[in-house]
DNA sequence: GGGACGCTAAACGTCTGACGTTTTCCCCAC
DNA sequence: GTGGGGAAAACGTCAGACGTTTAGCGTCCC
């Protein structure tokens, strides 16, 4: 819909509507593709025909085929390799992709209106005490081990490369419940908080409270105590909540 | 990652790392492209320059750019038409799109060990009655009214298309609550939860129980009785996870 | 005999140019 | 004034050619 909408204004105020009269090759090659991994009728791993027999395959040329295997691609449900023996994988399912995924979305719906900070933060203040109490539950000698370590973490803005492990607190933390689910939902609100927290200047003063939390919740989670735990971490966010609620962060 | 490595197994068992060593033009095109737009300096409704231009700009061919097009496009960034006056634009960011695209990656992970339908369900019995209690704080008269009518609305299996409004009550709750982020992390759940259960056949009469719940939980929404939504909410949720774990419905 | 080097072939990546198709707009005839 | 038909701008599609990447294999030299 571009927001260019010709200055007829003849008569009718209806409701601007484009319709797509008949989709395009590539985009009838991409869905019948997509039914055809999302049914299962295509495996992950399995490696479909060349580009020029796939479009041979469909009545279409190499370039048609290509474009809808880009489409496939970019919704990381293929992935193309170069060289001999190279070709177009159906995808393995990656979740961390998708957290990518719903980030970015989220991060362009939260420009708009329609979807304010202060929604993520409420969102987050009903899933991560929830998190807590789950993970403090269920949570193995080995899970328990990578919460602490991620509650000890040294904060650190500068690029801390070289620890793949070192995951950020919150993120630790869904996934210690051991459902993916609720990973899958709280990163991507997590992912788009820190992004514009990081424009803003905090006071390290205030890290070190945050970080203090952190251990706190680490522990109850240690000792199986669920109901601290979620007791804390609501405590927790409702603190960070006013962190960004300062200095008037978003519009 | 093709799940076929080449049984070379001669001496290191490294990982079996694949790196790109260049990216293609095409992408790094499309990088460019979708920076700016995240950006905000290519803002919704833009006109992006006709292909043949766009290729110019970036010193691709035509070809390239429309690969580029046609990975942005898969992602919503942007829309294309056809015509004079056609074009490529900055699409307005929809949250709908949003829905369906995890919903999507969610039936994709949920065939995998990684996701299990318990978890779904689970996210739901932590996500729901939360926002049934929202909903009763906040719900302002026509909220209400949705809520009452999607409640009442006759249950039909056969598309009981005609009706835009008609949405399913989960749904209309969720919205209920003004806050959207909510909606973008509980209706693809539902979605694929909805998917599930039209494969496996449930009496009319249980279905009859379903709606009486609907109603209950809407006049509690409706006379601003919190609690008692949410405790009705979590009554109902439990209730419904007892159906979906009936007849072991997943694996 | 073994290992390093380099060639080869399969696929994807990119380019060029052409033509078809859709859709809007404008002009002209009635 | 109104309706219809053509022109034009863009995307959609095709065909063919050549470049680039990469695994595998053969060869040659220690």
């Amino acid at each position: 819909m571009p927001a260019q909408p010709p200055p007829s204004g003849t008569s009718a105020p209806v409701a601007h509507l484009r319709v797509q009269r008949v989709r395009p090759a590539y985009r009838q090659v991409a869905d019948e593709l997509r039914t055809q991994i999302l049914a299962g009728a295509l495996p992950a791993g399995t490696r479909l025909p060349n580009e020029a027999e796939l479009g041979r395959a469909f009545g279409v040329s190499r370039s048609t085929a290509r474009e809808a295997l880009r489409v496939l691609s970019s919704q990381h449900l293929v992935e193309t390799l170069r060289g001999v023996q190279g070709g177009t994988f159906v995808s393995e399912p990656d979740p961390a992709r998708v957290v990518e995924d719903v980030g970015s979305a989220l991060g362009v719906l939260v420009m708009t209106p329609r979807l304010h900070v202060s929604d993520l933060l409420e969102a987050r203040l009903l899933l991560e005490p929830a998190a807590a109490r789950l993970a403090a539950q269920r949570a193995d000698a080995e899970t328990v081990e990578a919460v602490r370590a991620a509650a000890a973490a040294p904060r650190d803005d500068r690029d801390p490369s070289g620890f793949v492990g070192h995951l950020d607190f919150h993120t630790t933390l869904l996934m210690a419940t051991g459902n993916l689910m609720l990973t899958l939902m709280g990163q991507p609100v997590n992912d788009v908080l820190r992004t514009r927290l990081r424009r803003a200047g905090v006071e390290a003063r205030e890290w070190d409270k945050v970080d203090a939390c952190h251990r706190e919740i680490a522990e109850h989670i240690a000792e199986g105590r669920a109901g601290d735990a979620e007791e804390a971490m609501r405590d927790h966010i409702v603190e960070l909540r006013r962190l960004y609620e300062r200095d008037g962060f978003w519009a």
